[in-house]
DNA sequence: AGATCTGATACCCGCCGGGTATTAGGCTCG
DNA sequence: CGAGCCTAATACCCGGCGGGTATCAGATCT
C-alpha cells in the first residue's frame, strides 16, 4: 500500500532509542515539534499507537516495539544497498572482512596468507570491531565477510562455512589458585566469590545487576583479569588474553566454540566466492555450505 | 552518510526493471521527467552510473544489478516493517503460513491439526502462493512461516527447523511407456524425446530456450502432463499431482526432499515458537534448529 | 501556586518533488 | 539524404510538505 520513508524510520528509531522527543530531535538535527508531527503521522499512516506519551517521556507499545526491531533491519538493508552499490563501482574494490579484536589470531592470518598466495584471490581489507558488531557490520553494508563463533555472536540470517572447532580455557588472574589448576568445570568457575563474572552492557546501554564489574570493551576486561578483579571463559586459540598476569586453564565441560565465515545471503560476490574457496583449501577441502 | 530514501529505491527498481524510462514512470504513476531528475539526483548522490543510457532505452552497469538486488531486500524489509508492525497491534491476530499449492499436503494438514489441538496455540491462516514465491513472502511481511523444501526453495536468510524428508518421483502421463515401469532414473527421465521438460519463466519474466513447453503455474504444469506433453520429478507426497492420467514413478537416483518450516531470523514470536514446538511434537522431538 | 519539565498545536516559509512544454540526439524509412 | 519518431534530458512553474519559531497544555515537584 503506501510504502515508508526511510525518513520516517529514522525518526522512529531515534525516538524509540531515546524515549524523549526533546533528545530524539537533537540527536537528528531537528527541532522537536516536527519529530512529534512526523510521529503522529507515522502512527496515523499505520493505523498503530506505537508510543505512550507520557509526562516523563515516551514509552513503546508493543506495535513499538515491532516496528524498532523490524526498522533497524530495514534501515540496515537500506545502508547496505548504498554501500554495496558504491563499493561495486570501485574497480579496484577491496574485500572487507570484519572480526572481533584479538579473535582467531592464527586462523586468520594462515586465512590472509592463503588469500595472497592466491594469483586470483582478493584484495581483502581487515576490520576490527568490538564483540557482538560483526553482525550489524554485514547487514548494514560495511563489511562483506566476518569471522565468527558459535555459538557466541547470533548468525541468525547469515550464510556460513564451518572453518574450524576448538575447546576453551579459563582465563585467570596469574595469582589466583585457580592457576595452578590442570584443569576446570563450568561449575567451578562461575561459583568463584572473589572472581565474580564481569557485566557487559545490554543493548540500551544499562547493564544488569550483578557483582561483578561493568565492561565495555575485550581491552577492559583483559586489564580486568590482569588485576586480579575477575576471570572469563573463551576459545583457546584467543591472542587478546595472552598477558603475563594471565593464566589459561582449560575448561572439561564448556561447550565447543566453532569458528566460521559467516556472509549475507545473496551476497555471492565472486571476492567472496574466492575467500570461501581459499578457506576450503585451507582446511583440506570439507565444507558444509548448505545455508539453513 | 546521506542514507537513500525508499522513494529512490522505488523508482530505481521501477527502472531497472522495466529498462525504459517512460514505461517505469507510466507504471510509478508519475510522469517521465522527474523520474528521469531522480534517478540522476541518486546517481549522483551514489557517486556512481547506474544505467548506460542508450536510444533504445536503458541498460544496468555493473553497481545497477547491484542496486537492484540490494534495493529489493531493502524495500522488501520496509514493507516488512510496516506490515509486521500492523499486525502486531491486532490482538487477535492470526499466525500467516505460506505454502506451495498442493506440496506437502498430508503434513500441512497434521501440523494445522496439531496446532488447533494445542488450547494455547496460536490462529494458523494458510496462504497459498506459486513455486519460489515463498521467500519473498516471508521477506516482506506477508506471512510468519513458510513450508519450504530444500533443495528446491532458496533458504538464504532464513531460520529453518526440518520437519520430514521423502524421495521423490516422476509424475508421467499413463498413457506414456514409462508408466509401466517400476522404477526409473534421472538419466532416464531426463532424455525422453517426446517428453521435455517444462520451462519455468526467469525472475524478469522471459523463458530460457528449450523444447519443453513453457509454464507458469503448477495448475498449467499438472495439465501438460495429464495431456501427455511433459513430464516432471517432484516430492512423492505431492498432491497437486493425482490426477487419474498422471501415474507416479520412483526415482531411485533423485536426490531426497527435505520439508522444512522457515521463518525470518530474529521473528521469534511466541506464535512462531508455539508452532514449533507443534512441529517437534508432531515428528517426535528431534529439530536441529541451529540457524547457519 | 509557580517553576519546570514534558509533548502537542499553530502558523509561516522555503525547498523539493511533480507537472507540462520543449529540446537534443539517433535510428528508421521513404 | 532528410523527415519523422522515439528515446531521455532540460527548462520552468507550482503546490505540498518538511522544517523552523512561538506558544500552549498537562503533570510533577518544590
Amino acid at each position: 500500500m503506501d510504502d515508508l520513508e526511510t525518513r520516517e524510520l529514522r525518526y522512529f528509531v531515534a525516538v524509540a532509542e531515546e524515549l524523549h522527543f526533546g533528545r530524539a530531535a537533537e540527536r537528528l538535527g531537528i527541532a522537536q515539534p516536527p519529530l512529534s508531527r512526523a510521529i503522529v503521522q507515522l502512527e496515523r499512516r499505520l493505523g498503530v499507537r506505537l508510543l505512550d506519551r507520557d509526562r516523563r517521556g515516551a514509552a513503546l507499545t508493543e506495535a513499538g516495539h515491532v516496528l524498532l526491531r523490524e526498522a533497524r533491519t530495514a534501515l540496515d538493508a537500506v545502508s547496505a544497498a548504498a554501500r554495496r552499490t558504491r563499493r561495486a563501482a570501485n574497480p579496484d574494490r577491496p574485500l572487507v572482512l570484519v572480526t572481533k579484536a584479538g579473535a582467531s589470531h592464527e586462523l586468520l592470518r594462515a586465512l590472509l596468507d592463503a588469500v595472497a598466495a592466491d594469483p586470483g584471490g582478493p584484495q581483502v581489507e581487515v576490520l576490527l570491531c568490538e564483540v557482538g558488531e560483526q553482525a550489524r557490520r554485514l547487514r548494514d553494508g560495511q563489511a562483506d565477510v566476518a569471522v565468527m563463533h558459535h555459538p557466541y555472536d547470533d548468525l541468525a540470517g547469515f550464510d556460513t562455512v564451518d572453518v574450524h572447532v576448538e575447546s576453551q580455557v579459563a582465563i585467570v588472574p596469574a595469582t589466583h589458585p585457580l592457576a595452578v589448576r590442570e584443569s576446570v568445570t563450568l561449575a567451578e568457575v562461575s561459583a568463584v566469590p572473589d572472581l565474580p563474572i564481569a557485566r557487559w552492557p545490554r543493548l540500551d546501554g544499562t547493564y544488569p545487576d550483578g557483582p561483578g564489574p561493568e565492561v565495555r570493551t575485550q581491552s577492559q576486561l583483559a586489564q580486568l583479569v590482569a588485576l586480579g578483579r575477575t576471570l572469563l571463559v573463551i576459545p583457546a586459540s584467543s591472542r587478546a588474553w595472552q598477558w603475563p598476569e594471565h593464566v589459561a586453564v582449560p575448561v572439561t565441560d564448556a561447550p565447543e566454540v566453532t569458528t566460521l565465515l559467516a556472509w549475507p545471503p545473496h551476497g555471492h560476490s565472486p571476492a567472496v566466492a574466492a575467500l570461501l574457496r581459499s578457506a576450503a583449501r585451507l582446511r583440506g577441502g570439507s565444507v558444509a555450505d548448505r545455508p539453513a
